[in-house]
DNA sequence: CAGTGAGCGAGCTTCCGCTTGACTT
């Protein structure tokens, strides 16, 4: 029986440190938290001071009362959680959990996994920091004061099973602020005028210069006095200055700045990026994965430094420290680096090694020299004006750290730009080939990304590394935000030319607007932060969390009682939460669009009870009002009387088949041709307020051949077989069930027999026979976080 | 799987932050 116990938050840590220490030391690990305020009800004991109700999580007992028996046996227990607020409070809740004892307790910390820092660790133990606990709790608390006194008025007030809390309320307002900037955003056009110069060489050849008007014209009329300036005019070289300049590496990775690269780079979701680091830290690939800091441990920095001399030599090495500036860091952690700097690349799936090498190499870049460049602008005069273009480029003298990215990465053209400027002399003239104002718009806020807006709330002190990939996911599971797409709108745009001593004047079109996996806000995202910031402002502004944080800092530092700043806290919130409870009104977020033309009646939208509707009359009018559904890409916020109108154009007869009428009309799951009680689905190519008869009479034949061709065989006795051609090809069911077809096998040869093997073959039986009790367990314990929530839809998709 | 837009109102939902698993034959 070893003589010591040391327990970690990470298990892949256990196993690590378990190697450094000796034949005394048993390693294990918490899990994280083993115990949380109770999940039935608040967990707050408001009669007795706050007093938090702490239980054991359910999937933690086990694990509690193994610790507790190996803690009795042994000698000394170290307890080396993280040292940040979150780790501390482990410590304390092991200590009360396992009732340890003080004189056989020891609490240490080391921010690197190497032999010696363990082993100093070892030999610098210190008490539990009560305060630095206490700080813990006052946050504990108050999320759960927050979370639980908000959700149930917007259970009332708005929808059930809707979520408020410190994080997820201000991430949906950044969006759906943002929202807001964008629709009422006007693009104020200008000219830009750019110029090619031809020239000769020193050898007399001939060479083209790019080269651009530093201001622009703010008409059209102003643009066109310049071109005419310029018909006629003389150029010249004014003055050639050349500066030196410098790039510098980018700090090694956080959670946060991983997560945006990823995304950048590789087109990763922020789950996506977490779940594949987090396979690389448990193989032992990677450092921690979640972490706001910086930092890189002098290990890695003495590695790193040995790798790129024997990579590049001497003169590419810089050895830097870097500080982290995020708002509440905690800095229990490395910055995110390879284990071992000297693997450029490791084994795995492909997207283990992307990530791999976009960590390695960020890591090695940011302890590599700077890049010098070399920059030039030419400044070109236009006789009888006082107006200059500049021709600008840029060389770079010494690529530094730009040689890691610049080896192997070929996606990154936007960070370096290689023009070289020809040989050029004072006083030099130009001819200009042509000479181009162009129409340019002023650019709308671009929407969030998963990415960018875990940049924004990192910027802000919101969350912290281990919640931002949930917090996007919880947004998202409650509808308050989807990730989408936005087709691009076709705008016009101006070009005056003047070329060969003629000034031209044309239209041109391009696409602008187009947006990829971005974040909108739902009309319930919008209707419940107007909601939650009229009422709790407080709560709901963005410095929220930063003031807290302040709070919590005083708490550690021992300059306040966390209970009496919790009471604070409370004795303000609370009667807003009773006020609003009892005087809100319910909302729907209603909007009044204007009148009907045919019927003079209102016409509004609101959001209904299955989703935003459109409304022609009020309930108050002895004839009752028409309904109409809001399509997709529709929103209330946006929504003109105009479109609105269009809604109520369907369902919209468009003549008869077969004696039947046909009817289209949009349903949940899209445009639809009603005909004789049966349902067929547009294609998407079709628009369902032009359908012609003629058209909706071949989809309605084009289903029915594909329904006559569906099944291919039925087999047993009472045809518990169906041989089908479905959407993927063939397939065949039995039981409610659908079993693959082996490649190669042809459908029509197949026997009631060897349909028999393939069922027994792919276990479909017992897979479904796990799901089902997956689920029943996950009811019981009835605390799914959204990530598993997420996991168990999954599980019921793939049957 | 396909068109709804109401209230006799059961009993449920919810927070943020740490960390990974997933019963038996």
């Amino acid at each position: 029986m070893p003589k010591n116990l040391v327990i970690v938050e990470s298990p892949a840590k256990a196993k690590t440190i378990e190697k450094f220490l000796g034949k005394d030391y048993q390693v294990m690990s918490s899990f994280g938290h083993i115990r949380d305020l109770a999940e039935k009800g608040i967990g707050i004991d408001f009669e007795n001071n706050y007093e938090p109700q702490y239980v054991v999580s359910s999937d933690k007992k086990k694990l509690v009362s193994e610790l507790k028996k190996v803690s009795k046996d042994a000698e000394t227990v170290w307890l080396a959680s993280d040292e940040d607020r979150e780790g501390e409070a482990i410590a304390w809740h092991l200590y009360e959990e396992l009732k340890l004892k003080k004189d056989t307790t020891r609490r240490i910390v080391f921010h690197e996994i190497t032999k010696e820092a363990i082993l100093h660790a070892i030999e610098t133990p210190r008490d539990i920091d009560i305060n630095l606990v206490d700080a813990q709790q006052a946050r504990r608390v108050l999320d759960r004061i927050v979370g639980f006194e908000l959700s149930p008025i917007l259970w009332r007030k708005v929808r059930p099973s809707l979520s408020a809390g410190r994080v997820q309320s201000v991430a949906v307002r950044l969006i759906v602020e943002r929202e807001r900037e964008i629709n009422q955003f006007v693009a104020e056009a200008s000219y830009r005028v750019s110029a090619i110069f031809n020239s000769v060489d020193n050898n007399g050849k001939p060479i083209e210069l790019k080269a651009e008007l530093p201001q622009r014209f703010p008409t059209k009329a102003e643009a066109m006095a310049f071109l005419e300036l310029c018909n006629g005019a003389q150029f010249n070289i004014d003055s050639i200055i050349t500066k030196p300049a410098k790039k510098s590496p980018a700090p090694p990775f956080t959670t946060s700045t991983l997560q945006q690269e990823a995304a950048r780079k590789l087109g990763y979701s922020v789950s996506q990026t977490m779940q594949i680091a987090q396979r690389l830290y448990e193989a032992g690939k990677i450092t921690y994965m979640r972490t706001d800091s910086v930092n890189l441990s002098d290990l890695a920095l003495g590695t790193s430094k040995a790798e790129i001399i024997s990579m590049a030599g001497q003169k590419y090495v810089h050895t830097r420290k870097f500080n982290t500036k995020t708002k509440g860091a905690q800095e229990a952690h490395e910055a995110i680096r390879p284990t071992y700097m000297n693997a450029h690349t490791v084994e795995g799936t492909a997207q283990e090694k992307r990530l791999y090498e976009l960590i390695w190499k960020r890591t090695i870049a940011s302890q590599m020299s700077d890049a010098e460049l070399e920059k030039t602008s030419i400044y070109i005069t236009v006789s009888g004006s006082k107006y200059q273009f500049i021709a600008t480029g840029e060389v770079i003298v010494f690529d530094g750290f730009l040689k890691v990215y610049m080896e192997s990465s070929d996606d990154e053209q936007d960070t370096v730009d290689e023009s070289l400027l020809p040989a050029m002399k004072n006083g030099e003239e130009l001819y200009p080939m042509e000479i181009v104002a162009q129409e340019r718009f002023s650019q709308k806020p671009p929407r969030y990304t998963e990415a960018s807006l875990v940049r924004k709330l990192e910027e802000l002190g919101i969350g912290r590394p281990s919640t931002y990939a949930p917090t996007i996911s919880t947004i998202q599971n409650r509808l308050y935000v989807e990730k989408g797409d936005r087709q691009p709108d076709k705008r016009d745009f101006n070009v005056l030319k003047l070329k060969g001593g003629k000034i031209t004047d044309q239209i041109k079109a391009e696409n602008t607007g187009a947006e990829k996996s971005k974040l909108f806000p739902t009309d319930i995202g919008m209707v419940v932060t107007d909601f939650l910031t009229e009422y709790f402002p407080e709560i709901l502004n963005y410095n929220f969390t930063a003031d807290v944080e302040k709070e919590f800092d005083s708490i550690a530092d021992g300059d306040i009682k966390w209970r009496v700043a919790i009471d604070k806290f409370y004795k303000k919130f609370h009667p807003i939460v009773e006020d609003t409870m009892k005087n809100s009104e319910r909302q729907v977020g209603e909007r009044i669009l204007g009148v009907d033309p045919k019927s003079g009646r209102q016409l509004s939208v609101k959001i209904g009870k299955y989703g935003p509707l459109a409304q022609i009359g009020t309930v108050e009018e002895e004839e009752k009002p028409v309904f109409a559904s809001l399509r997709r890409d529709q929103s209330i916020e946006s929504i003109t009387l105009e479109e609105a109108l269009e809604l109520f154009k369907l369902p919209r007869q468009v003549g008869e088949y077969e004696d039947k009428v046909m009817t289209v009309a949009i349903g949940r799951f899209g445009p639809y041709i009603r005909h004789d009680n049966t349902f067929y689905s547009l294609p998407k190519t079709d628009d369902p307020m032009d359908i012609t008869a003629e058209r909706a009479i071949e989809i309605i034949e084009e289903k029915r051949e594909v329904e006559k061709n569906r099944i291919i065989q039925t087999l047993g006795d009472n045809s518990e077989i169906q041989v089908l051609n479905g959407r993927f090809g063939p397939y065949f069911t039995c039981d409610k069930v659908n079993y693959k077809i082996p490649k190669g096998t042809d459908p029509t040869t197949l026997t009631f027999e060897k349909c028999q093997e393939l069922i027994a073959a792919q276990p479909e039986a017992a897979n479904k026979k796990k799901s089902f009790g997956r689920k029943a367990a996950a009811a019981k314990t009835d605390k799914k976080t959204s990530a598993k929530g997420k996991t168990s839809t999954k599980s019921k998709a793939k049957k």
